[in-house]
DNA sequence: CCCTTTTGCCTAATTTAGTTAGGCATAATA
DNA sequence: TATTATGCCTAACTAAATTAGGCAAAAGGG
């Protein structure tokens, strides 16, 4: 595992949250997503979001709902839930305080 | 494990690093300052701070020495090693480069 | 028309940072 | 003298993340 990899644990809920915040979008759409808004640097493994948006689901921060465009392939769209909104406000507050802070630390050095 | 305990994943080492570059410190030592540094927003576990320690040393980012002050107790001192040293430049860049994709995404949202 | 690539969802096995929960010993202090 | 703080350490467990696949439908190139 990189630096880089390593750096970014504990991001990928948050991230998640983020993306969900405005519309529904399916799997493979958020890692694209994800990866376009960031320029590359946020990718995720498809071993690791999945999995997580299903813990996701069972903790409540979010539902799924399979859709059937005519003529094209089912998707699993997840939804924010109000929890969901709320546990993101909160995660970018904890965000903003651990930026601050090792920002504080680094700049000593 | 709390939301914070989650997002600090990943900044351990480069934390003890940057402590260690001024001077050197023990363990105990360590998780003090580190603590009063960030107003007690970072503290290192000891079940994590020693081990850590080691593998640091195995990968040769720091280097150890026992000292014995007189009638004083002894420690062990880690001491920075060139490696050390540019690991943490090295670090300190990809934090700011994972901050400035982090914000970026929380500031659309 | 076939064949490869992309899309799209998923899981099992493994790794590893981190937590929990101790042990052990010396120095300081109440 | 008994308790607290100092100081180093390890073993067992948890859980996020990686690795490495499987499976199927749609798209696109030759």
């Amino acid at each position: 595992m990189s630096f880089r990899d390593q750096i970014r644990k504990g991001s990928t809920e948050t991230l998640l949250l983020m993306l969900l915040r405005d519309e529904p979008m399916y799997g493979y759409q958020i890692s694209q997503e994800l990866a376009r808004r960031s320029d590359g640097y946020f990718e995720t493994k498809e071993g690791l979001l999945y999995p997580t948006l299903h813990r996701m689901q069972k903790e409540g921060l979010i539902n799924s709902e399979w859709r059937q465009p005519d003529g094209s392939r089912r998707r699993k769209y997840y939804t924010l839930t109000r929890l969901g909104r709320e546990q993101l406000k909160e995660q970018k507050e904890e965000w903003q305080l651990f930026m601050t802070q090792l920002q504080k630390l680094l700049e000593t050095n």
